[in-house]
DNA sequence: TGACAAACTTAACAGTGTTATGTAAATTGG
DNA sequence: CCAATTTACATAACACTGTTAAGTTTGTCA
């Protein structure tokens, strides 16, 4: 009986807790997406407040504080966001082809083109909150960070095949990753690499990366 | 009589401005100095306020405006002096030898360098305030942000020298810069490059674009 | 010495992130 | 259905920021 009604009660409270949780999650995700938003339309992170987020969403600006512990958080977030979307990127790089060399353009391609199409979260995962890759993600993204991880495996792979020269596999992912990161930075950070130029620039520092690690002789 | 009154009231009044003047200069020369000492202390930039300057250097907040238009402008004449450094880094690798490549070699290795020795002042320059390049150098500073220049005159003498593939010359500067400051600004940004392995990286980096950079046959 | 200008300070405003406290509404158990 | 309680929010306030307007001290000059 006892136990009875305590579940039952356990239940209900359960219930009631689930819609709650998901009305919950509901506002929570309206505030990510704001922030994302008013973080995209300024030129983001220095002007860019809680309060304003709390002004655009039609809540008092402690709200917030109910679904982020902070605003660290809650950048934290959106950065976290941001890297399921390019993980996803670059696997669909990496399976878009078989060919390992080809493999590797295209991965730098799809990087490339996240940079272009995210410019915010690029800023923010990787220019300016580069510290929250040592952070540990939430559940449900605990391998979200393993997008260098792809990068890794085709690497490994192009050398198997006696398509690079063979050696340091950890030193041309990192090779190849400064390359493209160095590009999409200079893109965002200076007035020197507009996109079209980046394109164009794109395949040559891939080109040229590609025919560098060639087998050597 | 009258001219001459006034001349001497000129002179005078010359004299005595040129020595508030001097004195104005080193105050304000102490804040930037102060400034740049505060930004590189703190993980700089938002942790880094103009009333922190003001206090360490013992005058009012709003002195800092007698002698900086707002913080935008003491933070340009950060980087300007970073710049200043900077520029003069790559000439002394350029300068220090005759070996087309090896001279492309140094100043990639100088670039590096620098931003492993002026973490903050690459930050700004490069990585937070890169629209500083955009604004026209105070006097004394114009040709400052000439350093690409270097890089771009020793790709063409490279080329000249038939020691690089023909051809872009603006594409193969942009590459290496783009290379360089991918390396350094992981380093900067992200828990994964550490110093040692960025001058490691550098090698392999440098190596792998001269070689792709080669004549190809 | 007294007028004047330069160097500097005080007071204030609007904005920020953040916390402690209050309130209204929804949900619960009886 | 009603009282008790929890949940979801808001108000008020604090310490901080950059910045401006209005004083005040200080030194220089005739």
């Amino acid at each position: 009986m006892i136990s009875q009604a305590q579940t039952r009660k356990q239940k209900l409270s359960q219930n009631s807790l689930e819609r709650r949780e998901r009305g919950k999650l509901e506002l929570r995700q309206t505030i990510l997406d704001t922030a994302v938003k008013l973080f995209e339309e300024q030129g983001g992170f220095e002007n860019f407040s809680l309060r304003q987020v709390a002004e655009a969403v039609g809540y008092s600006p402690t709200t917030i504080y109910l679904y982020f512990r902070d605003k660290d958080e809650l950048l934290f977030y959106v950065v976290v966001e941001g890297f399921r979307e390019f993980g996803q990127r670059l696997e669909d790089g990496y399976q878009s082809t078989q060919d390992p060399l080809e493999r590797l353009h295209r991965i730098g391609k799809a990087y490339v083109q996240f940079g272009l199409d995210r410019p915010m979260h690029y800023r923010l995962m990787f220019l300016q909150r580069g510290d929250f890759l040592e952070r540990t993600p939430p559940e449900g993204f605990e391998s979200v960070i393993d997008s260098f991880g792809i990068l890794n495996r085709a690497v490994s792979e192009a050398m198997a095949a006696g398509l690079i020269h063979a050696g340091d596999v950890l030193g041309y992912s990192s090779t190849l990753w400064a390359s493209v990161h160095g590009l999409v930075s200079l893109h965002l950070s200076t007035p020197y690499f507009p996109a079209e130029r980046v394109l164009e620039l794109q395949e040559l520092v891939l080109g040229t990366l590609a025919h560098g690690m060639n087998t050597r002789g």
